[in-house]
DNA sequence: GACACTGTGTTTACGGTGTTTACATGCCAG
DNA sequence: CTGGCATGTAAACACCGTAAACACAGTGTC
């Protein structure tokens, strides 16, 4: 990639973090750069390529926070310090979250590029394997990992959409342990009966709450 | 609501749902509505205020597939029919269900004005109120209902969510199989063990599905 | 050295956007 | 009839993405 091209790149990735998609322009793009608007045009095919490479780098900050995890010794740590660096993603750069998981429609593209549709079953399929492992181990019940995985993923992805949304009036500190406790609370049908037991003295699953 | 103002609201929806967010300009309403861009401004102070209307109007609309559950007799049966409504509604409008759920950056405001946000609580309201009438007749453990319910509406959403990004390759009727699937399988975690024995006898939880 | 080519910038321009201002028109109450 | 009000218009401003034409510096070749 030449130099220029990643100058712009990370021109647009600072843009993007602090002032949003709204706020994303080429011709802030080019100040930024130092350059006139048309100059952008000569490294980058328009607005919409610009935009792809900066999902492509919320995919990179993402595996930043979630890889890590792999280096834990037992297939239950990766997979809870996994989860923890989702989370940790999702709240500290909810701008980055959010681009990687918005429709083509907002991003002003018919399709995804292939290679960022494949980044997108990445994420999935590194949750496979974390579910895959558990259940190996017999943390989790013997299922599909496939289909046990997407279960919670979508559930950790719904939480942190409506969170964003501001559909939960509550701090980061409160949703974070809200997210646990839902997440432990849906893993309770997944998990082994010891397991669930660990998670019931973990005291995570709320059986004694109050009533709304 | 005077009745200029509520042409251009219909308008409106009509324009967003044919061309989306990206395609709803000022201009283009007023063309539709067969006046000038500024005469708009006579009944609507900006576009932001045009957009809150249409977010209004998809609540109303998500309403009208939902509530009709509460015809039901049983609280199993307005649980799973209300579930059947709001993924029909998903499904049929896509752009209408984006929009209830888009951020408020996403629609240029800084903050949801208040109703908007009484809405969404509004939305986890009424499952609450499933949730704890399935609690009371024994289809669901005792627990917190608001905290259950978050757990199965955040499950949902980001089903849908996903789905709508194109990270499903699949159609319509394979997703729709999967949500349901999917959400048999998180609540064979809050169910009674008599209705879990159901659930599995629905071949819904897909135990012994292949591996991935 | 002269030349052409290539890479990279500029200026200018076109059509689109949200919105404001100033002006016109029609209608209705006093 | 007339003033005021509701409602439209045209013109303008400041942005936006992007295309076309032009400028210039570096490089390789004859």
């Amino acid at each position: 990639m030449p130099a220029q091209q990643e100058k712009i790149l990370a021109c647009a990735c600072e843009l993007y973090l602090e002032a949003g998609l709204p706020g994303f322009s080429m011709r802030k793009l080019a100040k930024n750069v130092g350059v006139t608007a048309p100059a952008l045009y000569r490294h980058y095919d328009g607005k919409n390529k610009v935009l792809a490479d900066v999902v492509r780098a919320a995919y990179q900050a993402y595996q930043g926070y979630v890889y890590r995890a792999l280096r834990a010794a037992t297939p239950i740590e990766r997979f809870f310090q996994a989860g923890e660096g989702y989370l940790d993603f999702a709240l500290e750069h909810p701008r980055w979250y959010k681009i990687m998981f918005s429709s083509p429609e907002r991003l002003g593209m018919q399709e995804l590029p292939k290679d960022i549709e494949a980044m997108g079953w990445g994420v999935h399929q590194f949750w496979i394997d974390r579910v895959r492992e558990c259940m190996q181990v017999g943390i989790l019940k013997e299922a599909d990992p496939l289909r046990t995985s997407l279960t919670m993923w979508a559930h950790a992805h719904g939480m942190v959409q409506l969170y964003h949304q501001g559909l939960f009036p509550m701090d980061q500190e409160e949703f974070r342990s809200l997210f646990e406790e839902s997440g432990a609370r849906m893993m309770s049908g997944f998990a082994t009966d010891s397991f669930r037991t660990q998670l019931e003295e973990l005291n995570l699953l709320g059986q004694t709450a109050p009533q709304a």
